[in-house]
Formats: structure tokens, sequence, C-alpha cells
DNA sequence: TGAAATTTGTGCGTATGTATT
DNA sequence: GAATACATACGCACAAATTTC
């Protein structure tokens, strides 16, 4: 476990920092695929950034097609075979 | 010349169609590399959206790598040979 | 020297819509 | 109908870098 907090005070800007911990769960294995990954709003509310931050933070992972989201369903793990290589 | 207005109606977001507009003037070469493109807040109002909608239609266009944006400068065309192809 | 204006980057809070449960 | 959850949009504020005067 390296990071489990947001620093505000920090260089790396919160999104990025949020986009990072989520990406090490997600790798741990914590967060894997066919478990639901917390709402935007419970993750805003863990990490004490704004909604909008979370969602950013969600959007860089979706980018790189570790996660997928669904909407008014949730967000979910892509699995590791049906992520983009790279 | 087939779009060049935001339609806040429309069933595709605002975002979107904006990104299809600048989309199509860097196409015509009305936006070219070299020609200033005009800055988030110029485009807010040209466009009748929000600040953070130009953010938000720009990102589309970095992504593709039709455009770069360079802090406390403004925002330019990526020179044709300099695009990733795809 | 330096102050003001400009421009992008980031973050927050709020509202509305839509789909699911 | 109510609660939940994501999608989109808006407006505001501040920081940092650059340009201009």
């Amino acid at each position: 476990m390296i990071k489990v907090t947001v620093d505000h005070r920090a260089e790396e800007p919160p999104y990025l920092q949020l986009a990072g911990i989520l990406r090490a769960r997600i790798a741990s294995g914590e967060l894997a695929p066919g478990v639901m990954i917390p709402s935007i709003t419970t993750l805003s509310q863990e990490y004490g950034v704004a909604v909008s931050t979370v969602r950013r933070s969600l959007g860089v992972l979706k980018a790189e097609g570790l996660i997928r989201t669904r909407p008014s369903w949730g967000t979910f793990v892509v699995p590791e075979a049906e992520r983009p290589k790279n």
C-alpha cells in the first residue's frame, strides 16, 4: 500500500492522485471484474474530493480501458482479457 | 457548411456538437496550424455554451490529436504531419 | 521594474435528465 | 412513487504562465 488518500496540497492534482489510487486498487485485485466499484458519490466522500473530481478520475481510467461505466447502473472493472494493451 | 451553431435541444450533447463544429473548421482549413484558435472564453460566447463545456469539447479534439493546448498561451491546431493516424 | 490583462488548468457545488432498482 | 447512479451542463473561483503596457 502506497497511497491511500488524496492530498490537496500535493503537486499532483487530486483527480490524477485518485486515478492512481483506483488504478492501484484495480491492479491489486481489490477491485476486480465483477466487483461493483463504489459509486461516484461514495468515492467523493471517501476521498474528500468533489463529485466532479471523481468523475474526472474515472474518465482517465475509462480512457485507459480499465473501467467501464454503465449509466444508471454503476461502474465496473473491465476484465483483463478485454482491456486494450498498451 | 453544415453545422454552425449549438442546439441545446438536440439529442447530441452540446460538447459533442461543438467538437464536431471545430473539427469541421479544422478540416476545412479555416482553423489551420499557425492560425490562433479562439480562446475558450471566446468560443464560449460565440457558441452560447459554458466555458466548462468548451473545455470538454477541446478535450475531445485533444484526445484525437487534432489540437494542442499550451497553458497561458492558447490552443493550436496540430500540423497534419504530426497528427496520429486513426 | 511591475502591474494588469489574457489564457489554460484545476476544483467545487449545483441542477436537471435518464435509467435502473 | 421513491431512491440510487451515471451523464451532461452551468457558473464560479483560484493558480500559474505569458503577454502587454
